[in-house]
DNA sequence: GCCAACGTTGGC
DNA sequence: GCCAACGTTGGC
């Protein structure tokens, strides 16, 4: 399997890029995510991959450094949890729906990507986090995907 | 706060 | 299996 890259959303008001950065080895778990589609792209992230870190639900929206995955798949505990927002009374002990990886900061970009000036990009075409009304919170990026951004966060202003 | 675009649920 | 109703996501 070839190295895949990835784009994963979180609301800054829950977990900033800056709330991981001062996080505890700079690590986080995924948890949360209750879409199959989603779940599923979690399921095949291979340690050492990458991972662009999407702010969302924010003005303005827009990609803001790389995390890269240091836990592969595994329960998401937070589905067995009641009193978790993200509870899930349906899924058993024994055969956990929810899954969830974890993740650790690399880098911080010198300034945001917003999702505007991403539009703008004929290179960036196609991508999923661009497609209308587009909602997966794990989404795949293609490397030339991932060398665009990449090439854009580096670019001096 | 609005609302389009989804995904899920449940009656039939 | 269809599809209307509902809940959620997330840009604007």
């Amino acid at each position: 399997m070839p190295k895949r890259y990835w784009l994963l959303k979180s609301e800054p008001e829950s977990c900033s890029i800056q709330d991981l950065a001062r996080a505890k080895q700079q690590t986080t778990c995924w948890d949360g995510v209750r879409n199959y589609q989603a779940r599923n792209f979690m399921r095949v992230m291979k340690l050492g991959e990458q991972a662009f870190y999407y702010h969302s639900n924010v003005a303005p929206p827009c990609i803001v450094g790389i995390v890269e995955i240091v836990k592969e798949a595994y329960p998401d505990h937070t589905q067995f949890d009641p009193k978790d927002k993200h509870y899930d009374p349906k899924s058993k002990m024994n055969s956990p729906t929810w899954e969830m990886v974890d993740v650790k900061l690399v880098e911080i970009f010198p300034r945001p990507l917003a999702l505007e000036e991403l539009r703008e990009v004929a290179a960036l075409e196609g991508m999923e986090l661009l497609r209308r009304g587009s909602r997966l919170s794990v989404q795949p990026v293609s490397p030339e995907q991932w060398k665009t951004v990449v090439r854009l966060a580096k670019r001096k202003q």
